[in-house]
Formats: C-alpha cells, structure tokens, sequence
DNA sequence: ATATTATTTCAAGAATCATTGAAATGAAAG
DNA sequence: CTTTCATTTCAATGATTCTTGAAATAATAT
C-alpha cells in the first residue's frame, strides 16, 4: 500500500454516515445487515445509503453478498487492521508510542 | 469522541500530502522539522504545504511552536492514537479480529 | 407475463476541498 | 528603521464529494 491509496482509504473513512454503517455492520455481526435495514439504522434514504455502501464496498472495507432479493454486507476486518497497519508501521515506522493505542 | 469528529480527523489523514508530513515527521523525531524543509521533503510548494500543516495542526496530529524565524512542527502520537482507538472501540466494538493488526 | 420488492444508478445542483500565485505578517539582522 | 527570510493568508479557480429524487435493474411471487 502507497500513500495514494491509504489516503484513498482513508477518505472511505472520512464521513459520519459511512462510520455509522461499519458500526452497524460490526454489531450484526457475521451475518451482516441487508441494504435497505442499513439505511433504516442510520437514517439515510435508500440511494444515500447505498452511495456511502458504494464507497466502503469499493475500499475494500465491507464486502456484499445476495441472499434472494436483499443484498447483504458485513465488515472485512483485515482490510481495516491492513489500513491501521500501514499507518503505525509505514507512515509512523512502527513507533512504540502509536502502536500503544491497541493496549489501551 | 463522535463519529462526526472522527470523520473530520480521518478526512485530515485522506490525503497523500498529509501522509507524507506525517512520515516526513515520525522520522525526524521529537525536535520536528520547520515548514521549510517540511515542503521540501515532500514537494510541495511553501503554500501548498502551509495548507496541508494547517489541515493536520487543526485536527491535532501535529504541533508547532517557533524558533527564531522558523516554525516547527512535529507529531502527535496520542492524538493518532487516539483515533485509532475510536475506531477499534467504538466504530468496532474492541473486535480482537480488528485489534490484532497491532500486532502483525 | 406482470406486478412487487429491494436496491442501485443517474443527472443536477450544492457543498467542500485543493492548487496557484500574489500579498500580508512576524521575527531577526544589518 | 529598512531589508531579508520564513511562513501564512487570501482570492480565484478547478476538482471532488455529497444529496436528492426519479428512473433503471434484478430477483421473486402471483
């Protein structure tokens, strides 16, 4: 991973609604939550929902799967530790003082 | 923290210049580097490169204080890891799959 | 086949963010 | 006290992102 497309993830990140859906997403656990009670749990319409869904989906963050008519989405934790990762270890070269926020 | 506060520090770190800043910081270490040879190390132009410590010093990532003529900036680790914590914590709800990256 | 449900896509407009170069500020030196 | 050096601020412009509501797509049920 660049700085290109950290910054790029990051930007995924970079949005109160989008925060909201990962939230909702890690407590309905592996399962995941279909798009249109997404939308309800964070209040959005459903085409706003489904353009922040578009940018996690496209960051890699969260991944979809259809079940009949519903399209379901659930958290893929790796993208978002790989992304913690490459700060605390590419941009902050591993300092000891940021990789403390995990035992915190 | 919220999630709109969160949003607006993940917007500060969605951009390449910035990551670089931080980079170009970790590595010089607690005395920090001026402006000058901040825009330098990471060629920008004097005020491109005030607008991006600007972004990164109003979210906190960053701290300045003056010497003689120059300004030096140097890292927040705290308030990275700050962030970091929202996330794993809040956002995630301390998920040990998410929580493990700072350990990989 | 047609209707219903779930969701996305699209176009238009509003809002925010980034870049540029010129002018303004602040501190120090001659 | 004027000049120089370091940096920021500003205005203008361009680029990107977000929101809205309407139309399109995809799967299922009647």
């Amino acid at each position: 991973m660049n700085e290109e497309e950290a910054a790029a993830l990051f930007g995924a990140l970079s949005n109160a609604d989008r925060l909201r859906v990962i939230r909702a997403l890690v407590e309905a656990g592996p399962d995941g939550l279909n798009a249109g009670d997404i939308a309800d749990k964070i209040e959005a319409s459903p085409s706003r929902a489904s353009f922040h869904l578009a940018a996690l989906s496209e960051s890699g963050f969260i991944l979809r799967e259809r079940k009949s008519r519903s399209l379901y989405y659930r958290v893929d934790f790796e993208r978002i530790g790989g992304l913690l990762t490459f700060l605390m270890d590419d941009c902050c070269n591993g300092s000891p003082q940021l990789r403390n926020c995990c035992n915190s």
